[in-house]
RNA sequence: CGGGAUGUAGCUCAGCUUGGUUAGAGCGCUCGCCUUGGGCGCGAGAGGUUCGCAGGUUCGAAUCCUGUCAUCCCGACCA
């Protein structure tokens, strides 16, 4: 059959062009690649077993960051007493019209309401203050995997639901040194993980006065690009100076003698990672999950003749081999057409596919098909000799994890702009053009007005190359420069 | 929360304007045959407690009216 059939044939018929509507094409794909269903309940989602295989992935990879950077996991209450939460004044204003409300136990009206946790800062931060007594006893280092919920407005699958997962890190430490230290820790291992292993660059930097975490001095965050233009928050680490340390009473008696009141932290990251890893790797057939994150990196397709069992047993001894080698292998053998499974195994972004078929046995050999790779590219299929299919594997897999995450970093690259005079700046924003990065006056009256004109803003800020003088939004001196873009 | 749209089989949808016998199609699913190197090989079959839910109009409602819930799009909001 010739490569023009192949082209015209529509190759997962389930799934809308991505480049003809994003919104669509992604939904289509966390449904029907089976990661999600939507819930009985307005605005959540079920994350089905792949999608949780896929949550699995990114938590142990972080998970055993915060194990190397000292960090423990513990598990704190879901609700919090209203009369709790409320002494945090910027806190308390900033999630307001976000928390959901526990007003009734069994049968009983409560005589205080309990917040359900959109964040937990504060009870972690009342039972630090139990626990804390000497600087001997700091730093603080916890960290919790949890579901939390905001009663949000507008919802979609991973990036905004109302119940969602992540992790949250709380830390308390002896002087505001050490506490910015650990906010730049925990937002590298972010950026790390989200570019070695998720294979989506970033941009991480400060957010902005009016982007910043309510009762934070300052946020941190790092910033991934979507195809349609938008950024996506991934990721926040907070500096939260002392300001829960006052409200909650964290203090300790410190070397000197004085009572202090300790530095804390929080930092985070929800499965909306997984929502930029969807939309920034996928194409037209689906799925294209990095390697690292997969949690099938190769599925086996053997090709069955009638009669023949042999293929089946050669593909269950390959499945052992390659398990044996550390792989996260799957083999397909439910009776369907190999066309069919082909299809499938490529909705949901498996990496690597090795058939195997009769002929395949008799060379000796198993054909090797990745799915970064379109169609009859270069380098796409392989034939590999049956010794050495585990070897290329994890070499190719190697290779699929580098490949997606170049394109990625192209992608973010070329949609990085840095536009020279004030309506041009307008324009892009206006457009969605992509990360827009100006010398920036950090004033937040200026941000409003991008944002009033274009419904951008700014994403996160570093400071000044040098060189730059005045803001391009607005002419004022610049203090830093920013990237601006409309966001998730 | 404002504006727009949609809810009929597991999925995608037709039927509704001009109410009226047993509510349809394709895909999927099940069973058999075929035997499988890129998706629609052949045949048979099941499946809607009756059209999101609740009221109303009517002799009669999937179809008209009201309300309600949910989803999608645009906007506002969004640690």
């Amino acid at each position: 059959m010739s490569d023009d059939k192949i082209e015209k044939t529509p190759l997962v018929k389930e799934i809308p062009p991505k480049a003809r509507d994003l919104s669509e094409w992604y939904q289509a794909v966390c449904y029907k690649a089976e990661l999600v269903s939507l819930a009985p309940v307005r605005g959540c989602v079920v994350l089905r077993p792949y999608g949780f295989g896929l949550w699995e992935r990114l938590q142990s990879e972080l998970d055993r960051r915060f194990k190397e950077t000292g960090h423990e996991n513990a598990y704190f209450p879901l609700l919090i007493p209203e009369s709790l939460l409320v002494r945090e004044a910027e806190h308390v204003e900033g999630f307001a019209p976000e928390v959901a409300w526990v007003t009734e136990g069994g049968n009983e009206k409560l005589t205080e309401r309990l917040a359900i946790r959109p964040t937990s800062e504060v009870v972690i931060g009342v039972m630090y203050a139990e626990w804390l007594q000497s600087y001997r006893d700091l730093p603080i280092l916890i960290n919790q995997w949890v579901n939390v919920m905001r009663w949000e407005k507008r919802t979609r699958p991973f990036l905004r639901t109302l119940e969602f997962l992540w992790q949250e890190g709380h830390t308390a430490h002896a002087t505001e040194r050490e506490a910015a230290e650990e906010v730049q820790r925990m937002l590298d291992i972010y950026r790390s993980v989200a570019q070695d292993i998720v294979g989506v660059p970033v941009y991480a930097g400060e957010k902005s006065e009016s982007e910043r975490f309510p009762g934070a001095n300052h946020t941190f965050s790092i910033e991934a690009l979507m195809p349609d233009g938008r950024a996506l928050q991934a990721a926040t680490s907070h500096e939260l100076g002392q300001n829960f340390a006052k409200a909650y009473d964290i203090k300790f008696a410190a070397e000197d003698q004085t009572v202090q009141y300790a530095w804390t932290t929080s930092w985070g990251m929800s499965w909306r990672m997984l929502g930029a890893l969807i939309m920034v790797h996928g194409d037209d057939r689906g799925l294209r999950i990095p390697p690292k994150m997969a949690p099938v990196e190769a599925v086996i397709v053997p090709i069955v003749r009638a009669g023949s069992d042999e293929v089946v047993a050669a593909a269950r001894a390959l499945l052992a081999t390659l398990k044996g080698a550390g792989l996260r292998v799957k083999l397909d053998e439910r009776d369907l057409r190999p066309g069919n499974k082909f299809s499938d195994w490529e909705m949901r972004g498996v990496p690597l596919r090795v058939e195997l078929g009769a002929k395949d046995i008799e060379a000796g050999v198993a054909t090797l098909v990745r799915r970064d790779k379109e169609k009859g590219e270069e380098g796409g299929k392989l034939v590999v000799p049956l010794a050495e299919v585990a070897a290329r594997i994890a070499a190719l897999l190697e290779d699929i994890q580098a490949n997606l995450y170049r394109e990625a970093r192209a992608f973010l690259e070329s949609h990085t702009l840095r536009p020279s005079d004030r309506s041009e700046f307008f324009e892009r924003c206006r457009e969605r053009a992509g990360m827009i990065d100006i010398p920036w006056c950090g004033l937040e009256s200026c941000e409003a007005i991008v944002k009033a004109e274009t419904s951008a803003t700014t994403r996160v800020t570093r400071p000044l190359e040098g060189g730059e003088s005045t803001c391009v939004a607005c002419g004022e001196p610049a203090a830093m420069r920013a990237f601006f873009a409309q966001s998730y």
